[in-house]
DNA sequence: GAGTATACTGGAACCGGTTCCAAACAGCAA
DNA sequence: TTGCTGTTTGGAACCGGTTCCAGTATACTC
């Protein structure tokens, strides 16, 4: 009888936090306290303007004094800057776009710039989130992960004069990092063609419910590094499977179910590359005898389990989506760039020859 | 030869944002253009105040057309409030985190609250974040995670009347949600005995960076579980190794390397489980014939590994953390509360009775 | 000693909202 | 018509900073 993960609330006596006690301290106090006008204590705060040595001191004696803080939300006002970047992010699970940000931060934590976040689960949150960003103006620009802005959005943010970089997806009117999941399939299929395989499938995941267009483009590159080799394309080795091991491991046992089972898959995501792997032990195929495997993403988990997979920069994107962007509000102009990194092949322990016969054609490393 | 993920970069035409075009309507002009007041305007906006409707109906109808947006900077400072919470978070890529994160993001969707994130990678970032958020007052409240704040932190927060709440760290002035650790620990370990073993090892991580106490408790219970059940705590069975897989790796090697190896080990996370599973297969070891192991935390993987782990209500955490600062901003006072989660034990694949001798000592379900 | 830079400084005006007070107006009873 | 509510409305004052212009003091030149 599993105990349930019951809660236990302790009481204490309530903590009541103060509702109204010290005003903060203003400008004008600092001011009067140091005996100068507000204008010496904003120079004093920003030091863009000389102030005299003396003064400057008693300034800052005054600030301390009063435990003086400047508040934000004013200085935006006249500034007209927020001091803020917006990340528009889809399925804030995924391992993917997580790296994302963590890319994002890297880039913004050495800049004065917070860090708002948007998380997208439902397609209708994205047009929420564009609405919110772009109406109250939270945010000096914006970051937007894997999902395209509507023209009426584009013509919002530029109207608005709110500078946005989209990473893993694009816009002719915005910059853009992207990876080329094209090539990076077709890649991902040629190592298995060229380890001897001529029955390879593809598994691959939906796309995003919040992403409107399909861009992911895995299946065209299969498909052209298929033809390129001459193999026949073959609808039945195309499935499609939920995002996570699950799916992966259904979308393999229906490949394994068919008359003549391919020797190999590639497959759209790690995460549910796990879930093949795990299928195929349960069919009691050898790896990468039997059945070879190349994933997609190079999740953390991946050089963990041998998982042969393309990598794909995913912090990279974000930090140089957040530099773009750090450009652009500097420079008050966009850096024009359509960045495209391509993913890298990994060579693990997931794929090898397509049999013991022929054990010579090819090799493990030194392919790419 | 590897391609190494060069990045193509296409010039375009340079896309310059319009630098200082359309200035934004404000609410000035939209009362000149509706021809009414100013506080009419602002009447309609907030809807708090009783307007005729055919006023409204022409406010409303000049916003439109003006396109109209309140700016959120300006509203915050009379309004006294950002709309917005912050929350710390350290280590941003550990999955505990982004469980953590994933429930508050989950809380706050439905409210009209932003999400500012301030990410802690070193000690020092720790501080620099408390006083930004402190100083700056850039949010209403903050969810702090894992993280202790000292002192004279939590006195700024309270003197600037800046409600916070502790996620799996604890405080006597503030709320918190937290996870008996020592409990879990002991239940894991009790686990283990239960199922007939006496030679039962911790690998362990060192507590984060970041969190200056070390209030993972784990060693604690696993401690406290071995003298309950009469078994001689060892020294050499208590490892620390580093917050990875290899870390777990290199710990279970050790571990195997003594003259009287353990049969069983409770690991204080999951990430670091998975290492040690790796590094079962590769000395042999049957698992859960020879080994068996008890992670922590209920990563995504655990449950398609099939390890057996103390599963930690993560995202509950995040969320009634949110919750209980959701209701302080509502409220202007704290929900007294130390809201205290236990893990559960999830039982998989990864243990099983001590030996086959004496399999009939306990089975795999049913045992909780 | 007058003339003129130069270095500081004070504070009004402003950013774009909210709030509140007083005024305008409508409706109704006396 | 007058007096008295009650509803709408206008706009000044304010939130807490920044910016800029004008003014004062000091220094330097001739």
């Amino acid at each position: 009888m599993a105990r349930k993960q019951e809660e236990a609330v302790q009481q204490e006596p309530a903590t009541r936090w103060p509702v109204s006690t010290a005003k903060r301290a203003t400008i004008r106090d600092v001011a009067r306290e140091a005996g100068v006008g507000i204008g010496t204590v904003s120079r004093v705060l920003s030091g863009h303007a000389p102030v005299a040595p003396a003064t400057r001191a008693r300034v800052e004696a005054a600030m301390r004094k009063l435990g003086y803080r400047p508040s934000r939300a004013a200085q935006a006002l006249p500034r007209r800057r927020t001091n803020a970047i917006a990340v528009v992010v889809p399925l804030f699970t995924r391992y993917f776009y997580v790296e994302v940000l963590r890319g994002i931060e890297q880039a913004l934590a050495a800049s004065a710039y917070a860090l708002v976040i948007y998380s997208i689960e439902r397609a209708a949150d994205r047009d929420r989130a564009f609405e919110d960003l772009v109406e109250s103006r939270r945010a000096d620009g914006a970051l937007v992960v894997s999902l395209t802005p509507d023209s009426s959005q584009v013509e919002s943010l530029q109207s608005l004069n709110l500078p946005a970089v989209l990473i893993d997806s694009a816009h002719p009117a915005l910059p853009s990092v992207l990876v080329d999941h094209e090539r990076a399939a077709a890649d991902a299929t040629r190592h298995l063609i060229r380890l001897g395989h001529r029955h390879i499938a593809l598994i691959d995941h939906q796309e995003d419910p919040v992403r409107l267009e399909s861009t992911s483009g895995r299946a065209p590159g299969y498909r052209q590094a298929l033809s390129e080799a001459g193999i026949p394309w073959r609808a039945d080795y195309e499935v499609i499977a939920d995002f996570t091991p699950e799916g992966g491991q259904t979308g393999l046992r229906s490949l394994l179910a068919l008359p003549e089972p391919p020797t190999a898959v590639f497959v759209g995501s790690d995460t549910q590359a796990l879930g093949v792997l795990e299928a195929a032990r349960e069919a009691g195929l050898r790896i990468p005898g039997d059945l070879a495997v190349v994933g997609y993403n190079d999740v953390e988990v991946a050089r963990y389990v041998g998982l042969t997979t393309m990598r794909v920069p995913m912090r990279e994107m974000g930090r140089r989506g957040a530099e773009l962007l750090l450009n652009a509000l500097e420079q008050g102009q966009y850096d024009p760039a359509h960045i495209c990194f391509q993913a890298e092949l990994v060579v693990r322990r997931t794929c090898g020859p397509v049999s013991r016969r022929n054990d010579s054609s090819a090799r493990q490393d030194g392919l790419q």
